[in-house]
RNA sequence: GCCGCAGUGGUGAAAUUGGUAGACACGCUAGACUUAGGAUCUAGUGCCUUUGGCGUGGGGGUUCAAGUCCCUCCUGCGGCACCA
C-alpha cells in the first residue's frame, strides 16, 4: 500500500487545523494578499463536484502567494438568508436556523476535506447577529445621507435640511431626488416632521417610495430585476406580475456614473464590464419639451436623436404616463380608456413575450414643432416604457424602428431626414444607422449625423427648450422583501415616519414566530411577532432585507471579523485595502457584483473604507453542468425498462436514473433493482454491446447538476475514493477554469497515475528513500522547465497545463529514475498548491518540521534550460529575427558561418548571441538572437 | 434585433502570442507479465489514394511564414432586449 491518500489527507487536514496554518494576522512585514471566493449559500444538499472549481482555482493561487513570501488573507463564509431555507420552514415547520446551520456543518466538512486552505477563524455567517449589524447600521447610514451631484458624492441629510431652511427647494437643485418639489425656505419652516420627512425621502440614498414592483403571489414578496428572468421568478420559476407598493429603496442610480467608470481600471473579463455596462446602460442624448397645442403646458421628451427632430410625425406617450389624461379630448377619452384598460390586463410577460404587436390609441391632442411650428399629434402607446426617460417620445419612423412599425400600422407619415445607403426604402424599412448625411432638415441639411446632434443641442440649450441630458437603464433597487428569513429592518415608525434605530441599539435581532407566513391580512411574517416592538410601543419595519443587503460588504468584515465597534476598524481596512483576486461565477454579473460595488463606494464616500472599488482582479470560473443519464420504460408494462439503442421499437418514456449506479453509461442493473422500492422487479430489454455481451444502456444528456435530476456528483466520494490532491488536480485539468463544461470522471485516473508515479519514484517499497547525489544537468533541465512553467501558469490561471507540465516532469524524472534531494525538494513546493496533502507528506518525509504552505518558492534558473540541441551561447533578453537564403541541405555550421557572413548581422549579433534557430521550409531559416 | 465570446483529432484540450499544429491526458490498437484483468509496463495512434499529399468551421486577403492578423459568410454559447 505505497500511495495511501486517505491516510495522508486526513493526517496533514488536521495538522493545519491543529496549528491554525492558515490564520492570517492583521499586521505584517509581508506585502499582503487578499483572495475571496464568492460565498456560498448553504443549500440542503451539500457541495457538487461543481461548486469546488473556483474554491480549488483561489485555493491554489493562495497557497502560490503565501509560498512566493505574501501575507494572506483567503477567507470563507456562509451567505446563509434566503428563500430555500424559508420555504422548507413554511413546509416543516423547522426554524430556518436550524437548517441553514446544519447545512453551514454539512458545507465546511466538505470544504475541508478538499484541503483548502482558508483562515476559519475570520468565518462570517450573514445570518448572525453580530454580522448583520453592521448590515442595519449601513442601511441607517443611507438613510441619513442624500446624493450631492455637484460634489459627486454622498452627504450627510442634515446639510441639505439646513440648506432648505435658507434656500428652500432651490437648494435640492444638485441633490439626486426622485421627484421635483417647489418650496420656499420659509414655508420649509413652516412644515410640520411629517411634511418634512415627506420631501427628504425624495432625496435620502435609502428610502421609502410607492413604486412598481415584481410582486410574486407564489413566493409571498417582491423580488428584483436581477430575481426575474423571462417573467418568472429565479427561485422556484413561479410568475411574477407588476404591482404598486411602498417599498424601502436604495438610491443605486446615483452611482450610474462611477459604477460605470470605476470599470476601466477593474482587471476583469471583458465579458463581465460588457454585461455591466449593458446593465447599467448609459445613453447620452437630449431632453427637449414640445409645448401643447391650445394648452399652457408642454411635455418633456428624452432622444438620442436630436438630428432626426425635423422627421418627427407624431408623439408618443407611455400609458402610464401623467400627461395622457391631461391632453386626452373628449372626443378621443373613451377611445384612449379602453386602450389603457387593456394594457393593465396584459401582464408583464405578455409584453415581454410578444413584442411584435403594435397597439397604440390616438389622444386627439396635437403638439407644436419647435422648429417648424407644425401640428404633431399625439398618441399612446404601450411600447413606451413609464419607467424610462421621460416617459413620452418623439416619434421618427423613418430613423427608428419601432416608429416606422407604429406608424405603418396607424398609417402616419414617415419623412426621411437623413441620406444614406438603404434610404430610399425607407417608407418599407427604417434607416436606423448614426451616419450619412441631413436632408429635408432646414439649417441642418448636408450635415453628417454626428454634427448634427452636436448642433441640435446647441440648438435646444440656445432656445431654451431644453439640454444634452444622459439617461441611465440602471433602477434603484428595491430593498424591501415582505419573507421572515432575512435581516430585519433597523427601522420604527412613529406617526406613520421612518425613525432609525442607534448603532448602540443594534443588532435588531429576528423575532421567533409561530409560523413563516403571512398573517392573515396580508402583512409579512414578521406581523406574527406580535409582541415585536421598540420600548415606547411604536412597531418596527415588518419587511426584511434582500439577499443582497448581507453580501454587499461581507469582504471588508472579513478584514477585521470579531470588531463590535465598527464593520472594520481603520486600521484593518488600511492594512487589507481591497480584494486582490476575487473568484466566482458570472451569474452575478446585474446582482450581487454592481450592489456591492455600490455598498462600498457609498462607504468609501463616508470615509470609512479608504478603496473605491471592492474588486481588483475577477477571475469568472465556470459552471460545471451534470451528465445525466436516463432508462426507458415501456408504456404499455411499467415494470419493463428497454435499453437506449432498442428504445425506437417501443413506446417509452425517459426516467433519469442516479448517474452513480451507472458507469460508461452502462446501468448496474442490481444497484437500479435496490434503488427504490418501487424498481425492485424491474425487468430489463437487453442490447449487445461490442464484446458481446448483453447490457442494458443508458441515455445521456448534459444538463445542470440538480438533485432532481441524480446527476449530482459529490466531491467526497471522489476524494475518497482517490484522494483530495487527485480531485483538485483533475478539476483544474479538465479545462480552463473560465469554461463551462460537462463533468466527467473519464479522464481522472491518468491524474490519479501521476500522483502515484510521483510518490513511488520516491519510495522503494513502503520506505521513503532518496538520494543525496547531485542531480545531473539533465535531471535540472527537467526541473527548472517545470518550475519556470508552474510560476508563468500559475500567475496567468492557466492551471491546466500547470498539470499538464507537472506530468511531464514526473514522467521524464521516473526515465531517468531519479529520486534526489536536489530535486524533489523545490519540486515538492512548486506542487504543494495543487497536492498539498501529498506534497506536505514529501516535505515531511524530507525532514522538514515546518509546514510546507510557508516554504520558499523555488525560483527557477534559466541557465539548466538553454537549448542543447545548437551549441550556442545564450542569453534571455528579448528576442530578434532575420531572414537568410541558404543552400537547400545545409548543416547547422553553415548556418552560423551564413548568419555571421550576413551584413545584417553584424549590427544585429553585436554584443548578443544566437539564441534559437528555427528551420522551416523553403530554404528559409529564422535566427532568434537575445 | 443589438452587444460580447468561441469554433483545432474519436474525446478533454495545448501551441513560447505571427515561427516545426495537435503538448499532456482519456480512449483505441498491438505486445509483455499474469489463473485472471476493469492491475502494471512497452510501442503505436490527425487524415489520405503514403518515395508523396492534405489538414485548425467555409471562402477570400496580408506575410518568407497564419490556428493566431484583416474582410466576409456559416454555426454554437452568453448577455441585453419595445431603454427612444
Amino acid at each position: 500500500m505505497p500511495y495511501n491518500f486517505n491516510a495522508i489527507d486526513k493526517k496533514w487536514q488536521d495538522f493545519w487545523a491543529d496549528h491554525e496554518t492558515f490564520k492570517a494576522d492583521n499586521q505584517s512585514d509581508k506585502p499582503k494578499y487578499y483572495v475571496l471566493d464568492m460565498f456560498p449559500y448553504p443549500s440542503g444538499a451539500g457541495l457538487h463536484v461543481g461548486h469546488p472549481l473556483g474554491y480549488i482555482a483561489s485555493d491554489i493561487y493562495s497557497r502560490y502567494k503565501r509560498n512566493k513570501g505574501f501575507n494572506v488573507l483567503h477567507p470563507m463564509g456562509y451567505d446563509a438568508f434566503g428563500l430555500p431555507a424559508e420555504q422548507y420552514a413554511i413546509q416543516t415547520g423547522q426554524h430556518p436556523a436550524v437548517t441553514t446551520d446544519a447545512n453551514i456543518t454539512r458545507y465546511k466538512e466538505q470544504m475541508d476535506l478538499m484541503g483548502l486552505s482558508f483562515d476559519w477563524s475570520r468565518e462570517v455567517k450573514t445570518c448572525d447577529p453580530s454580522y448583520y449589524k453592521w448590515t442595519q447600521w449601513a442601511f441607517t447610514k443611507m438613510f441619513e445621507h442624500y446624493y450631492d451631484r455637484e460634489a459627486n458624492q454622498a452627504k450627510p441629510i442634515s446639510e441639505l435640511e439646513a440648506a432648505f431652511s435658507t434656500q428652500g427647494s432651490s437648494a435640492a437643485a444638485l441633490a439626486d431626488g426622485t421627484e421635483e418639489l417647489s418650496f420656499t425656505a420659509d414655508e420649509w419652516k413652516s412644515f410640520d416632521e411629517n411634511q418634512r420627512e415627506r420631501v427628504l425621502q425624495n432625496y435620502r440614498i435609502a428610502y421609502l417610495d410607492d413604486v412598481p414592483v415584481n410582486w410574486c403571489p407564489a413566493l409571498g414578496t417582491v423580488l428584483a430585476n436581477d430575481e426575474v428572468k423571462d417573467g418568472l421568478s429565479e427561485r422556484g420559476g413561479h410568475p411574477v406580475e407588476q404591482k404598486i407598493m411602498r417599498q424601502w429603496c436604495l438610491r443605486v442610480s446615483s452611482y450610474a456614473q462611477r459604477l460605470l467608470d470605476g470599470l476601466d481600471d477593474l482587471d476583469w473579463s471583458d465579458s463581465l464590464k460588457e454585461m455591466q455596462k449593458n446593465w447599467i446602460g448609459r445613453s447620452e442624448g437630449a431632453q427637449l419639451s414640445f409645448q401643447v397645442k391650445d394648452k399652457d403646458f408642454g411635455f418633456e421628451i428624452f432622444t438620442t436623436r436630436p438630428d432626426t427632430i425635423f422627421g418627427v410625425s407624431f408623439m408618443v406617450l407611455a400609458p402610464e404616463s401623467d400627461y395622457v389624461a391631461q391632453v386626452t379630448t373628449t372626443e378621443q377619452k373613451s377611445e384612449v380608456d379602453a386602450y389603457l384598460a387593456a394594457t393593465k390586463l396584459r401582464s408583464q410577460k405578455d409584453r415581454q413575450m410578444d413584442v411584435k404587436t403594435v397597439s397604440g390609441a390616438f389622444t386627439g391632442a396635437y403638439c407644436i414643432h419647435p422648429f417648424t411650428g407644425k401640428e404633431i399629434p399625439v398618441w399612446v402607446g404601450d411600447y413606451v416604457l413609464g419607467g424610462y426617460g421621460t416617459g413620452a417620445i418623439m416619434a421618427v419612423p423613418a430613423h427608428d424602428s419601432r416608429d416606422h412599425a407604429f406608424a405603418k400600422y396607424f398609417n402616419l407619415p414617415i419623412i426621411p431626414v437623413v441620406q444614406g445607403e438603404g434610404t430610399d426604402r425607407v417608407q418599407e424599412e427604417s434607416y436606423d444607422a448614426k451616419s450619412g448625411k441631413m436632408i429635408n432638415s432646414d439649417f441642418l441639411d448636408g450635415k453628417k449625423v454626428k454634427d448634427a446632434i452636436k448642433t441640435m443641442i446647441f440648438k435646444i440649450a440656445e432656445q431654451g427648450i431644453g439640454a444634452k441630458q444622459v439617461n441611465y437603464r440602471l433602477r434603484d433597487a428595491i430593498f424591501s422583501r415582505q419573507r421572515y428569513w432575512g435581516e430585519p429592518f433597523p427601522v420604527y415608525y412613529k406617526d406613520g415616519r421612518p425613525q432609525m434605530l442607534d448603532v448602540s441599539e443594534l443588532p435588531l435581532e429576528l423575532p421567533d414566530v409561530d409560523k413563516f407566513l403571512p398573517t392573515e391580512t396580508g402583512e409579512p411574517p414578521l406581523g406574527r411577532a406580535s409582541h415585536w416592538q421598540t420600548k415606547e410601543g411604536l412597531p418596527f419595519e415588518l419587511s426584511t432585507m434582500p439577499g443582497f443587503a448581507g453580501s454587499s460588504a461581507y469582504f471588508l468584515r472579513y478584514m477585521d471579523p470579531h470588531n463590535n465597534e465598527a464593520l472594520v476598524s481603520k486600521e484593518a481596512n488600511e492594512y487589507w485595502k481591497s480584494v486582490d483576486l476575487y473568484v466566482g461565477g458570472t451569474e452575478h454579473a446585474t446582482g450581487h457584483l454592481i450592489y456591492s460595488r455600490f455598498w462600498n463606494k457609498f462607504l468609501f464616500d463616508l470615509g470609512y473604507v479608504c478603496e473605491e472599488e471592492p474588486f481588483k482582479k475577477l477571475l469568472n470560473q465556470g459552471m460545471i453542468q451534470g451528465r445525466s443519464n436516463f432508462v426507458y420504460r415501456l408504456k404499455s408494462d411499467r415494470n419493463k425498462y428497454v435499453s437506449a439503442a432498442l428504445k425506437g421499437q417501443h413506446d417509452t418514456q425517459e426516467l433519469h436514473v442516479d448517474v452513480n449506479i451507472v458507469s460508461n453509461d452502462i446501468l448496474d442493473v442490481e444497484a437500479f433493482r435496490a434503488w427504490r422500492p418501487e424498481f425492485k422487479d424491474a425487468e430489463f430489454i437487453l442490447e449487445k454491446n461490442s464484446d458481446g455481451k448483453e447490457v442494458y444502456v443508458c441515455g445521456h444528456a448534459v444538463e445542470k447538476m440538480s438533485k432532481s435530476k441524480f446527476n449530482v456528483v459529490n466531491p467526497d466520494l471522489i476524494a475518497e475514493k482517490y484522494g483530495a490532491d487527485t480531485l483538485r488536480c483533475y478539476e483544474m485539468f479538465l479545462g480552463p477554469v473560465e469554461q463551462s463544461k460537462p463533468w466527467n470522471t473519464n479522464g481522472i485516473e491518468g491524474v490519479y497515475r501521476f500522483l502515484v508515479k510521483l510518490w513511488n519514484l520516491y519510495h522503494n517499497d513502503d520506505r521513503f528513500e532518496v538520494s543525496e547525489d547531485k542531480a545531473t544537468p539533465e535531471e535540472l533541465k527537467v526541473l527548472h522547465t517545470v518550475l519556470k512553467k508552474a510560476a508563468q501558469d500559475i500567475e496567468s490561471f492557466s492551471f491546466n497545463t500547470t498539470v499538464s507540465a507537472f506530468m511531464i516532469a514526473t514522467n521524464d524524472l521516473q526515465k531517468l529514475k531519479c529520486n534526489k534531494r536536489e530535486i524533489l525538494t523545490p519540486l515538492a513546493i512548486a506542487l504543494s498548491p495543487f497536492a498539498p496533502h501529498t506534497a506536505e507528506e514529501l516535505w515531511s518525509l524530507l525532514g522538514h518540521q515546518e509546514s510546507i504552505a510557508y516554504a520558499q518558492w523555488p525560483e527557477h534558473n534559466e541557465t539548466f534550460l538553454v537549448e542543447s540541441n545548437f551549441n550556442y551561447p545564450v542569453s534571455f533578453n528579448g528576442k530578434m529575427r532575420f531572414l537568410l537564403e541558404l543552400p537547400v541541405d545545409f548543416s547547422k555550421e553553415e548556418i552560423e558561418k551564413a548568419v555571421l557572413a550576413h551584413e545584417d548581422s553584424q549590427k544585429w549579433i553585436e554584443g548578443k548571441s544566437i539564441k534559437k534557430v528555427i528551420i522551416v521550409p523553403k530554404k528559409i531559416v529564422n535566427i532568434v538572437v537575445g
